[in-house]
DNA sequence: CCCTGTGAACCAATTCACAGCT
DNA sequence: AGCTGTGAATTGGTTCACAGGG
């Protein structure tokens, strides 16, 4: 289960997996096949089979595998058994929604701190979480030993403050802003732009 | 470009080369390269020609590309040279910071009505827009012919509501609860779910 | 010289098909 | 019979390397 062998696309679809077996798991479903997990994912069986496969042999020939077993191992494998605490960055629409959604906990994430520029928000407190001024970024997300950042700023400012954090000692970053952050290679990062998902399926239309 | 001729992957790229090269546009730019656009980026120059020539010969040998005539032309590949009318359903706060958005109309959308099924949202006005009765989707999807949805309803009511989104003719939903939805097979679905995205990043961490 | 477009070569990912266990 | 795990075969994707035009 060395990180460098296995292939970036079957860590992907991990997530994916955990998602519906956590699912399956609420609804008190105990063993699944990788055939039903492929009819809920639209993939096929075989792919799931060679995908965890990679990981170690958690399944039974036969009656497949356990839910519950499977969800340790997945969450094991994607280290989301011990809620990671993370940095939100920008206190507009987007960042206020983030703050107040409450799925991350049960899938091993929290947020811990909020940072904005903007003096009408700063010390607002947001589910729980009082706003604290950008100006402390590298301070706090230092003391707290943060690895993790949400960026949801304006897109000008997204570059800088990304650079802020990877100083900070972030690690990782989602970044909301519809610009290609470019950062040193050793941080992760993911993007989610609403409108290159419609794009893709404007293609197909019509 | 018969649509059924190209893969899948390569259209996925296309949407992220339109937002690179529409932000050079802005910043007067006015010719690029495939070494340019590989190194915004982070991809290959020769994957940037092989992807492009897919579609026509866009570049001129010696010169490179002239962004204005590639935007133009990747717009009119993704169908996004006419602002796209779209639906948003779910007004809560999600839904809200979408609504209030206001990088849809340069980039090929625009949201034309909201549901929701909370007497207290319905009437209000977001953005310009008057949140609508949610028992009025099909009839008012059917009217305005609108093809295309936004999804931010609480998981548990996603499935339904797609089924009947499906029934008003939607062709393409952009659903942003984290479940998979199981829709007929012509009916093009993308899905955000933050957390996928920040569970494939912690399996690097640490 | 610089850069595109592209067949050929290479590498990666998925599916097949079956041995082996329940 | 039912299902996993896995080499082998196949399919798909990316990179190489170069011809040819500016």
């Amino acid at each position: 289960m060395d990180e460098q062998n296995i292939p970036d696309i079957v860590v992907s679809r991990l997530p994916r997996y955990l998602q519906v077996l956590q699912r399956m798991y609420h609804e008190n479903q105990q063993t699944t096949s990788s055939q039903e997990l492929a009819r809920k994912l639209g993939l096929s069986a075989a792919q799931i089979r060679k995908d965890l496969s990679q990981f170690g042999e958690f399944g039974k020939q036969g009656t497949g595998y356990s839910i519950r077993f499977l969800i340790d191992q997945l969450q094991s494998i994607l280290k989301v058994n011990h809620g990671w605490e993370m940095a939100l960055v920008g206190a507009g629409d987007l960042g206020h929604a983030i703050a107040r959604y409450q799925g991350f906990s049960n899938r091993g994430f929290c947020i811990r701190v909020i940072f904005d520029n903007d003096p009408e928000k700063i010390g607002k407190d947001i589910n729980g979480i009082t706003v604290d001024d950008i100006s402390h970024l590298e301070e706090r997300i230092k003391d707290l030993g943060i690895k993790i950042a949400m960026l949801t700023v304006p897109s000008p400012a997204a570059q800088a403050v990304a650079e802020r954090l990877v100083q900070a000692g972030i690690q990782a970053i989602l970044n909301y802003a519809p610009v290609p952050l470019s950062l040193p290679p050793q941080v992760y990062i993911q993007n989610i732009d609403p409108i290159i998902h419609l794009q893709h399926m404007t293609f197909y239309l019509e």
